[in-house]
DNA sequence: TTCATTTCTTAACATAGGTCAAGTATCCGG
DNA sequence: CCGGATACTTGACCTATGTTAAGAAATGAA
């Protein structure tokens, strides 16, 4: 496990629960380190999403493919995210998601079982997750109204302004996707500026 | 009050978590009741959420007014479920959102001192937010892939197959709303069946 | 029981964004 | 540093859903 890999993740959970020195020792030990390359898939549809994962660098996309073989991608996650099909790995059912590495990565994992025995050792850990959850619960819904309810322009801009990060990044076909639009109305759109 | 009222939220809290008689009273004493008419407004935009509310009989919708004067909802929620604007509660910030009674409702209600309180007096409470947030994520994330990518049609039906109680109690006008369409569109769909 | 209000439907027309197809630019692995 | 693969753009045309407007049906308060 590499020095700054440690140091993010401990970060983010020291943020929102106080973790002393003999918890950050166990929580530390219940990942493993691994990384993958650009274009490999870290989870294949139909499998049981395995792990939870910590991006501590790099970046991966999440998507599904409808029926007509169309990708559909929901999820962008970048350096200090975690990234997993939740819904796979709690209930320990086959996933209906893929999750590909748009770069090479660096990422720690923990499995369900590891995690639960981690939630018994350091019951504070409940607390980031619930935190962690609750956000990300708060920000899905916020992305959801603005599908619902905003323009592909006005989605674009916000975009824009929240993640510029992602334009320098990511490839506009995936922002697109993610964006719920077709590649050519991004173009379309970013044209008109 | 109501004894019927405790039950039922005490049974989705020992669902997930185990709690103890003790505990269970700390809890209970936590929570007040409130009744809501219908048509009166639970939270208006502008004003902080003061309360998280579990839903002991009734229904509520949560819903946003634009720009232009219209009116969006993102929730439609009915009995044994928590409404609230969690954005709003946690940061103690204005919302940005409306909370309504479709019916007459009876509630019971915690604020975000007495929760943060009773954090620390029940541990064991953070599984249960935690799991709730967990599976609220995921199903958040769910409608939004719906609403992006599947037709108007689809989600209709869904929505029928998932929930066909509100549609014995919620108007035509909320529910198209809640799915993203006009109720023009939504009489169309279902003029074709 | 009745009438005002709210809810639902229908139809004609408008539009954002999708689809298909082709061409250009850029990237990255050998 | 070259060439095939990937990413991006453009244009013509199409479709799902929105908009406006009007009337019918259902509901609930007096």
């Amino acid at each position: 496990m590499t020095e700054s890999g440690e140091n993010k993740l401990m970060y983010y959970f020291k943020k929102w629960s106080d973790i002393s020195e003999d918890d950050e020792t166990i929580i530390l030990s219940a990942f493993e380190t691994t990384s993958i390359k650009r274009k490999k898939d870290l989870l294949v549809t139909g499998d049981v999403c395995q792990y939870l994962y910590f991006i501590t660098s790099g970046c991966l996309r999440s998507y599904y493919v409808d029926e007509k073989g169309v990708e559909h991608i929901y999820q962008i996650r970048m350096d200090n995210n975690w990234i997993s099909d939740l819904e796979s790995f709690f209930s320990q059912r086959p996933s209906k998601y893929y999750i590909e590495a748009l770069e090479d990565s660096q990422l720690l994992r923990i499995s369900t079982e590891r995690l639960e025995q981690l939630y018994t050792q350091v019951p504070k850990l409940e607390r980031y997750f619930r935190i962690l959850f609750q956000k990300a619960y708060i920000n899905a819904l916020e992305r959801l109204n603005a599908t619902m309810w905003e323009s592909a322009v006005d989605r674009y801009n916000n975009m824009l302004k929240e993640h510029p990060d992602m334009f320098q990044r990511v490839p506009l076909v995936y922002i697109a996707s993610y964006l719920g639009i077709t590649p050519e109305s991004l173009s379309r759109i970013r044209k008109k500026k």
